[in-house]
DNA sequence: ATGAAAGCGCTAACAC
DNA sequence: GTGTTAGCGCTTTCAT
């Protein structure tokens, strides 16, 4: 940790202005070739490591983009697929999350940006979401993870995407996904393929998204007038209610013939309750989820579910903002991505 | 995206100086109750988002831990299990890395760092890492991904966290692991129990790491007076590599009994380019792997393997550093973490 | 308990 | 083509 390197040693050395080290490094063609390789051979000797947030205070953006996500997709979150097979001792599966960061990390390095991933200690009194969005050009962040005051508060400043099923503030962008039709298509076969006619749904209606999805769920029901049940309150990344709300359903005495559960998550975590209490899926009843997560396609039998296409909801959030940070005026997606329909065996199909 | 609020701002607001609002926020308990109280009203009244790049310039560290990786290790690689299992589709699995990065991610939010994900496009002249360096505290790098000159130029800035088998540099912290232990008991594993005679191993010796796993593998053999043989030369992150290296095999003729492979990526390719020869696994032949990547259990059948504690030493690296940036010396690294076979189906067991 | 002022290392006018 | 210089927004002595 010898002491810092700065452009004046780097300038000195190459016996220039340090503002020739700068342009040497940022406009190579404004500069006389050979100053520029005497340049580099001052910083190479030097090991000189220009500061980020030097660089960054003088030209008003650092280069990095950020990630925001609720804090609970970060945990080491246990969704054990099959607690007899090879595969319980792999706790990691990547949720929908992860497979969203991955798309962020993708496209933000083909972009060039350096990715910031949110500390969590807040050692002063600021919430911790400004603290990720002090270090940013742009931020991402996961529908609902952003109270709608702290989106206000950052997109004052930097550009937002919200990554959700639909527009919440003005002047934010959002990666826009079509939940609703994926919802409702496998509703369809649900209705067309396995004539169910009793149903139960898991979930919540919290977020637009949400709300999409129950759209697609309900709306179906009642074009194929099969009556509407309540939704049973179960929230992501919160598997106790995933639990309490098979509970309640079973204590309701009659069992539906399928449940329709608004992720993947709570799909898997439910189906496992089930077979704690004896239920074997699909024969006893069919559970479905939604997202697609790889968890699903393990389980055994396949989850039935509808696939988001999540690799691509991270990469297009990151050219959004990219575009925009490149002077482009607020760039708006052309066309929502689609979510599809995706068959597997927990709905009965063999 | 309206002008930046600034210490200035929320001062004038307030009525007090900047120096006031900096310790408001940083010190609270050195200033007057009511002092803090009217400088947040003030802050939370302008949207006060604080500068990172201000904030690191003036006190010399930014509070980020950078992670640097293989470029490779980033891409969409695709291993897919098995063409015609409904897993197919899912080409995105946790490999080494990404569950290494998860442990990190965990350990910086727990820490209160953020975590930077290396930028790639390197707009001047400056190596990619430098760029990355530049950004943080403390750097943590993948075992081969620095060179020896790049990791002495950053390790003289900034504290440095390599992950991989051996202390390449003194000065510069490793995270250990027994890749050796793991390797021998394998391959202890195929000869005791399946008795095999005729090995082949596929990887290579380029870094501690994967040196520690052939002499695991080699001294094992000499041990028990079985002939050693070459390895045949297969890069991580390169499938190309290890698809040749099967052709190579099999062009010899006499196929072996078991092909030890280094990591399950390589294994796992491996596995699929038998089969493309109408070879199966493990009754033509006997394929072992390395890493317990999630992949690798998930093959049909499981892949037999060795498996690193990836969340542990990614948690481990930032520990380190972490303490070394707060301020102790030089923090040792108590015991190899270690690293465990890890029975599967592919070595010939049921 | 609070304010004034000197930087932190770099960029970007602007002058030469 | 290169040098001078004035900040960028914040922290941090040092006074008061």
């Amino acid at each position: 940790m010898a002491q810092k390197v700065t452009v004046y040693d780097v300038a000195e050395l190459a016996g220039v202005s340090i503002a020739t080290v700068s342009f040497a490094f940022t406009r190579p063609e404004k500069v006389k070739p050979d100053t520029v390789r005497a340049v580099m051979v001052a910083a190479d000797t030097l090991g000189y490591v220009p500061s980020a947030s030097a660089r960054g205070l003088a030209r008003g953006r650092t280069g990095a983009i950020g990630l925001y996500a609720y804090d609970y997709l970060l945990d080491s979150s246990a969704v054990s697929i099959d607690d007899d097979s090879a595969v319980s001792s792999a706790r990691l599966f990547p949720l929908y999350a992860d497979e969203v960061q991955r798309g962020v990390q993708l496209e933000c390095r083909d972009r060039g940006y350096a990715l910031m991933i949110g500390g969590n200690r807040t050692p002063n009194h600021l919430p911790h979401v400004i603290e990720v969005a002090g270090r940013v050009d742009g931020l991402i962040a996961f529908a609902g993870a952003l109270s709608a005051a702290h989106l206000r508060q950052v997109a004052s400043r930097i550009p937002v995407v919200e990554l959700g099923g639909e527009v919440r503030e003005p002047g934010t962008a959002t990666v826009l996904v079509d939940n609703r039709q994926g919802m409702a298509d496998l509703t369809h076969h649900l209705l067309k393929t396995h004539h169910y006619k009793r149903f139960a749904y898991l979930g919540e209606l919290g977020t637009p998204e949400f709300r999409q999805r129950w759209e697609g769920f309900s709306t179906t029901l009642i074009d194929a007038e099969i009556s509407v049940p309540e939704v049973t309150p179960s929230h992501p990344g919160d598997d106790a209610s995933t639990v309490a709300a098979v509970e309640a359903l079973l204590d309701k005495g009659e069992l539906p013939e399928v449940l329709v559960c608004d992720t993947d998550q709570s799909a898997l975590v439910a189906i496992a309750e089930l077979k704690r209490h004896g239920l074997t899926v699909p024969r006893d009843i069919a559970v479905t989820g939604f997202d697609g997560i790889l968890a699903g396609q393990l389980n055994h039998p396949p989850l039935t579910t509808v696939r988001q296409p999540m690799e691509e909801i991270g990469r297009l959030a990151v050219s959004l903002l990219v575009d925009v940070l490149g002077g482009g005026k607020a760039a708006e997606q052309a066309d929502p991505l689609i979510s599809s329909f995706m068959p597997g065996q927990t709905c009965g199909c063999s």
